[in-house]
RNA sequence: AGGGCUGUGGCCAAGUGGUAAGGCAUCUGGUUUUGAUCCAGUGUACCGUAGGUUCGAAUCCUGCCAGCCCUGCCA
């Protein structure tokens, strides 16, 4: 698992919510602060979850405060512990440690049903009994009002029966709600009478069959919050309008009607371009087979870019990159993998992988055993030591990296009768090359100046050009998945049927050839394979499987 | 259309009345046995728009435009 996150000193770029809190903590509305980070166990989380993460958990490590995990539990229809589980793993690999044990939000069912048997008695909820249909048409449009409910002023006395006799599964399911009585004519549609509760008779992964009734969210997160000492709760801008509810509920129960009960504050979610972030998208790609499951390296979940060989440090400064704010934004995948690249670059150790191999033999190299070079972990990290590798008269280059004539002048790969550096070995010239049938290169014959191992040419000739290779004999073969937008549009969502317009080329499989000391290379770990991008050892695979997390940034242009 | 939000350079994003931070991307040089990294430099931003208040406005006021969200017994 890896490194938990410490609090440290470093200035974090400011954010509307930090302003809040800043404020909040100086006026001593809080003396200190409480974060939640709240996901529904019904499926994996996502990048977008992440940036939440980042947020909650990052808040509470810097203000010294507190972050709890906490499932929000109360669909049990859609619900079930492989997710839970699956998130657990999610935020742990991510670095971050909630406090105490992971909450639920069935933990606390009987004190909502306590809470609800108050807003009964103060004639504040009452049990309807109009059905789905009826129910809807009761409500109004966003343009007219709604009219009250038949059932609206039931006494007390018999509301609390009747939802008592919901408990006890007096009723079927859809027969009757629990209401809150609000306001039928509110412009905020949520404020309309909402459903507080409804009659499920469904085994729930945390309560069993205890409750045949379960409480919507937007009556139990509130009082989760309450009840765990929240004094932030963030959330994204969909909950804007509910927030009106959510203050309803709090501010109507003596336990939390106080100053210091927990307020909502509402975020933009992630959109990130060439990807969709939805849940029920994220299924229909996972049901349909579209992808090898949730934690495909082209998924956007956690779990999918942890395969793909994302870190969490990249995760997190990504986060950090992208900021919080209340602006509907796409983000550009640019600064994704910026913030991979910056952290690899760093932390992975250069090997050379061949992924489109053709042969080179070495004319004026003895047939004899390859010889072994001492080469660099890291050209800017010596620390890191030295690694083994070999030169003989067999090798392997990138198909790419050789044309029997130059295209043009910026070309600076093997041309036939041109000179290159074989990275951390000698320089070679090409002489020529065979093809097969049908005009592919089979093999490039080639001399080598044996005067060039890690110094230039004693004749002052420049060679500009440095390609990767390795020794055919001692080469290790593997597979390479390379990966490529998940998408052909940036915004996917958008489209009509996005299924539609996924990108047949997101992954391509090749194979070549490793360096001998990668043959027993560790999972999710990454390496740099020098002028081609960083890669890991996939998580899955029995064989020797490479996925790409990110090409090398590539400059040239024409 | 009733309501809730948002509009700052290609993409994120600071700024909350005193005359536009930063990151990513771009482009240009330099270093380099990764066309990577690193280093230095690089943007006339009509601050959605039209008015108004003010000595002074991205920041305050008004109108308009655009985008997103809200009529689940989902979260």
């Amino acid at each position: 698992m890896s490194d938990k996150v410490k609090a440290d000193s470093v200035e974090r770029p400011v954010n509307f919510i930090r302003n809040i809190i800043n404020d909040d903590l100086a006026n001593h509305k809080h003396q200190s602060i409480t974060t939640r980070f709240p996901p529904e166990p019904n499926g994996y989380l996502h990048i977008g979850h992440a940036k939440s993460i980042c947020l909650n958990f990052g808040l509470a490590l810097d203000y010294q405060g507190k972050c709890n995990l906490r499932f929000d539990d109360t669909n049990p229809a859609k619900e079930n512990l492989e997710y839970v589980e699956s998130i657990k793993r999610d935020v742990a690999w991510l670095g971050f440690e909630w406090e105490g044990e992971p909450r639920y939000s069935s933990n606390y069912f009987d004190q909502f049903y306590a809470y609800a048997v108050e807003l009964i008695n103060k004639g504040l909820a009452y049990v309807c009994f109009l059905n789905a249909e009826e129910t809807r048409e009761y409500r109004g449009s966003l343009t007219e009002p709604g009219k009250d409910s038949p059932y609206r002023d039931t006494s007390p006395a018999e509301n609390l029966a009747l939802f008592e006799k919901m408990r006890a599964g007096g009723f079927k399911e859809g027969e009757c709600v629990l209401r809150a009585k609000i306001d039928m004519a509110s412009s905020f549609m949520c404020m309309r009478d909402p459903t507080l509760y409804r009659v499920r008779f469904e085994h729930h992964h945390q309560t069993g069959d205890k409750w045949c009734i379960y409480p919507m969210y937007d009556f139990a997160h509130c009082i989760s919050d309450a009840i765990e000492g929240i004094t932030h709760s963030l959330c994204t801008l969909e909950f804007q309008d509910n927030r009106r509810l959510y203050d309803w509920v709090l501010d109507n129960l003596d336990d939390f009607n106080k100053p210091d009960r927990p307020h909502q504050y509402e975020f933009s979610r992630l959109n990130l371009e060439y990807t969709v972030m939805s849940k029920r998208k994220l299924h229909q790609l996972v049901d349909d087979k579209l992808v090898e499951g949730w934690d495909d390296p082209r998924m956007p979940t956690i779990s999918g870019m942890r395969r793909r060989g994302y870190t969490p440090a990249a995760m997190r400064d990504f986060a950090e990159r992208i900021g919080i704010s209340k602006v509907d934004s796409m983000t550009g995948m640019n600064i994704l993998e910026a913030a991979v690249r910056d952290d690899l670059n760093v932390v992975a150790p250069r090997t050379m992988g061949v992924i489109d191999p053709v042969r080179v033999i070495i004319e004026n190299y003895a047939d004899s055993a390859p010889e072994t070079i001492q080469a660099p972990m890291h050209p800017q990290n010596e620390a890191m030591g030295k690694r083994e590798i070999f030169f003989g008269r067999e090798l392997y280059i990138d198909r790419a990296d050789f044309a029997e004539v130059a295209p043009d002048n910026k070309f600076q790969r093997l041309a036939l009768d041109k000179e290159v550096r074989l990275r951390n070995a000698y320089i070679i010239k090409a002489l020529r090359a065979d093809k097969d049938a049908d005009g592919n290169i089979t093999t490039i014959y080639c001399t080598y100046d044996p005067e060039t191992l890690g110094k230039n040419p004693a004749d002052g000739r420049k060679v500009k050009g440095v390609i990767h290779f390795v020794e055919a004999t001692k080469a290790v073969s593997a597979e390479f998945r390379i990966y490529d937008r998940l998408f052909t549009v940036p915004n996917p969502g958008k489209a009509d049927d996005f299924e539609s317009v996924l990108n047949p080329d997101s992954l391509v499989v090749k194979h070549g050839f490793v360096e001998p000391g990668l043959a027993d290379a560790p999972v999710e770990v990454a390496y740099q394979f020098e002028r081609e991008g960083y890669f890991c050892r996939d998580n899955k695979a029995d064989s020797l499987v490479f996925n790409r997390t990110v090409a090398l940034r590539e400059t040239w242009n024409s």
